[in-house]
DNA sequence: CGGGATCCCTGCCGATACTG
DNA sequence: CAGTATCGGCAGGGATCCCG
């Protein structure tokens, strides 16, 4: 066990980097759980549950986890037009890990936040 | 259920928001792997294992998690000096959780890798 | 050995304005 | 409605030098 370690430097081959590099940034797990939670969304109504999110993150933020097969976009030929998202199979195999992460964070959040007070 | 929603807005107590600001860096979680493998490991041992990590983020990367109790740091009052970090119990109930995300990434990560080349 | 202190640069992200 | 384009701040992170 001891003898045989992992490679923890190799950047492009570690899959815990690999992860993070995808929904590590501010936004795409806020909006896989919310697309979890909501099935499908259009673009204005995530932007308005995530009220804080500007514009051009919600879109460099879709397109990247669509690009990596995380969500799925639908657009309607409509005028005006009409896009819906809504999570891929292999999004809805990640989610309950996502939300192991987030039952964790929920029951520590606040000691976390007493143990930083006394060090600060 | 979907009458009430979360408030995905309020990033002050969102939980997910608050755990990802705490290890969605760039070291924290393979700095948490590391331990969990190793159990205690100096300075300059996880600096060895690490390859690719600099002096200063290691430094910064283990305050940060002795800061929210992740980590615990043992330094003996020797010259030279010698100092030891472990995970704490509040990190070991994080870690399988930790794992389980590994392991989603280990299986996940070739298809994303296709997904991502024929988007761009 | 285990850090601190500094300099510097990249890229994430926000704000704003514009478009089919 | 669902984006695109552009500008700019600033924090994350790397490189280097220094210290007890």
């Amino acid at each position: 066990m001891e003898n045989k370690v992992k490679n923890y430097a190799d950047e492009e081959h570690c899959p815990v980097r690999n992860v993070l590099d995808r929904f590590g940034d501010k936004w795409s797990m806020l909006v896989l759980m919310l697309l979890s939670d909501m099935e499908v969304l259009r673009f204005n109504e995530i932007h308005k549950y995530i009220g804080t999110i500007s514009q051009k993150m919600l879109t460099v933020t879709l397109k990247k986890l669509e690009a990596d097969g995380l969500v799925e976009r639908k657009a309607y030929p409509e005028i005006p037009p009409r896009v819906e998202y809504s999570l891929t199979k292999r999004a809805k195999t990640l989610m309950p890990i996502i939300q192991d992460l987030a039952q964790w964070a929920n029951k520590n959040m606040a000691d976390i936040q007493d143990s930083r007070r006394k060090v600060v």
